[in-house]
DNA sequence: CAGAACAACTAGAACGTTCTAGTCGGGGCA
DNA sequence: TGCCCCGACTAGAACGTTCTAGTTGTTCTG
């Protein structure tokens, strides 16, 4: 073995390599790869170049082995939910400066949440964030009997010991929503609704309350939806033949209200003149100029700073006595029984307007041309 | 140390806890594990039980850290492309049956490449598969310089050694999009560009080429567009200006499309009657009932299998002497020069018709209701 | 019946890192 | 001067697995 080894062509270099091209032990090595004290200056520059000619690396693998902390976080998304791609954003942003790495797994039509755990688990995670899980709560208790464990956008019926929920509060924002159209002069206002989706009875209860408390119980009408443009459209046919027609609608999120949209559009019925239309997830499609879709937003950054902030506090919460570590700041709309509740906020855009019949004179404007009609896109 | 304990609160139970509690040795543990030879039917039966009852599970990490071969693909992907979704999916599917693990990492706004190809060499991939890479050439080389990658629907001016680059035929299928056109009697045939996405430059020759050959190359038009919807609207704006108006619309994919749609029927424009709209790319989008895009389509399982099979082809080629592990099929569209090139089909749907002027009497039917206009949606 | 061949099993050394418990030398303090 | 402390550095033992090289004991072979 050679005291100064060349780039080791086909191998990759360790430890071991640097240390010998450096001339010290690989103890001294690893203190200045993790930036640790007790190296000099001197020799910490020596080693730091020696790691740099022969193109050292650390092994991830081997230093989650041996240090009995991991510092990864397992993440379970479902591939095709574009709201999930949207947290991973978030979580990386917050998780990442934090000093946690990701593992990541994904939920498809071939690979089911219990292959997606299952991998998690065996690289060692130190906690679990799921999104949108769909396991039965057994699962879930399962899982938290070995790690933390944080739901994310799923409620769960009753609280299941060592699972935290972090979600939006779906009541509050299907509310603001009818507040809104009532305040501009709405009396029928329907809900296509999310069926067994999640958030979708909350979306779905929060909307009668609050026709309730405008004095509108008798005006209400559940249409049954789902999360996809076509359920929306489907939707939107009935709803165009009943009578009376409904003068607004808010549907389960911004898929299923562009697909609303679509059929009102080819109907040739203007939104929002004759009909407002509000969706809920804030995505980008409703941001869209040409969609310019009312909506009720989530507070995405927010949720996934609450999820990680949460199973970061876990870990941290259970070795010392307080989680000190700079990262999520996970206080706020934090509630102690474990759920964590976060406030949407609606968006107002150009598909929401007074009903025609009560504008004075006219249709109150909305935004520009925001009140010209909106078509579906996406 | 008691020889059987019970489950080991707040540890994980390891290899020498089941085989404390068999009454075996570690490797023999080891060796059930992984289905190995080498243990008799009765102690097998004995070993696995007692791992199910401490609830013992591998840990990825001391195994792929002690084993030569990692069995481990890094893949990089796009959050906030659908398309990378799907191919992620279809990545899974053929990855996991051919006994390899997937590592994930995604690239977002506040994440770069390098970023995300550094986690995964850290983990100790042995073959990297990158979506849609944007990074330049050299870091690519760099990269391949380390370990077998994968280029996944970015082609590579000049071949990077090292680099394999798996990718549909976009000129092919742009060509497939006038000929279509062409055959039902458009003349006036338009393109929205993609700009310097991967695939545009190809699609756009692949157009222009078409409109050669079918000597309409004085009627050629390109306008710039994008990937969004929002570029789609705004390159359909231009064309309805224009004189004379085009009567078919060939965009750069399906999101573009879509933004064409609306814009289309916005100015009661009707589809496919006075201009008819090709896509590209098949998504989800286009296959909606309302939608209802004819469009290119890419064989993503195809893609996702080449892509594979080629890591691995690549990295069982170089230990043994041939690829028999059963894996993915590399066979078919494969070009020896590291490049594999995927034939696209077009799907004709109902965004497409003869232009008006030329339909015998009326207007050719496409398929049912098909032809009485599509409208945009998300 | 000796020896080979084989299956079942084990001890102990890797793998690349971090952690623990040092050693060594020098400066401050009494 | 003697002592202690501290910073720089190192040897060697983990971590949980797989691999190598055995060691048994049994059965086949001639």
């Amino acid at each position: 073995m050679p005291p100064t080894p060349a780039v080791p062509q086909g191998k990759r270099p360790t430890l071991a390599d640097v240390a010998a091209r450096a001339g010290v032990s690989t103890a001294l090595v690893s203190i200045v790869m993790r930036d640790a004290k007790g190296a000099g200056a001197a020799t910490r520059e020596r080693v730091l170049e020696a790691a740099r000619e022969i193109g050292y690396r650390p092994d991830a693998r081997a230093r989650l082995l041996r240090s009995h902390r991991s510092h990864l976080l397992g993440v379970q998304f479902g591939l095709q939910h574009p709201f999930h791609s949207d947290l991973l954003e978030g979580i990386y942003a917050v998780a990442e400066p934090a000093g946690y790495q990701i593992a990541l797994s994904a939920v498809s039509a071939g690979r089911g949440e219990q292959r997606a755990t299952d991998t998690l688990l065996a690289d060692r995670c130190e906690a679990l964030i799921l999104l949108g899980p769909q396991a039965p709560t057994a699962r879930l208790a399962e899982l938290a009997g070995q790690l933390p464990v944080v739901s994310v956008a799923r409620r769960l019926r009753g609280s299941v010991p060592g699972v935290e929920v972090v979600r939006t509060a779906d009541d509050e924002g299907a509310r603001q929503a009818v507040d809104h159209l009532v305040a501009l002069g709405h009396r029928d206002i329907a809900h296509i609704d999310g069926g067994r989706a999640p958030g979708a009875a909350d979306r779905r209860r929060g909307y009668r309350t609050a026709m309730n408390r405008h004095g509108l119980a008798d005006r209400a009408r559940v249409l049954p939806g789902g999360l996809t443009e076509e359920e929306g459209a489907a939707a939107a046919r009935t709803l165009l033949a009943a009578t009376p027609r409904p003068t607004a609608v808010l549907a389960f999120n911004d898929r299923c209200a562009t697909g609303v949209l679509d059929i009102l559009l080819r109907a040739r019925v203007s939104v929002p003149d004759e009909i407002s239309v509000i969706g809920f997830d804030d995505s980008h499609l409703a941001r869209l100029a040409h969609i310019n879709l009312t909506t009720v937003g989530q507070d995405i950054p927010r949720l996934a700073e609450l999820a990680v902030g949460r199973a970061i506090a876990r870990l941290e919460g259970a070795g010392t006595s307080g989680a000190e570590t700079s990262g999520g700041d996970t206080s706020g709309a934090d509630v102690p029984g474990g759920e964590a509740v976060v406030a949407p906020h609606l968006v107002v855009r150009g598909t929401t307007a007074a009903p025609v019949h009560l504008g004075p004179g006219g249709i109150t404007p909305t935004h520009g041309s925001g009140a010209r009609g909106a078509s579906a896109g996406g």
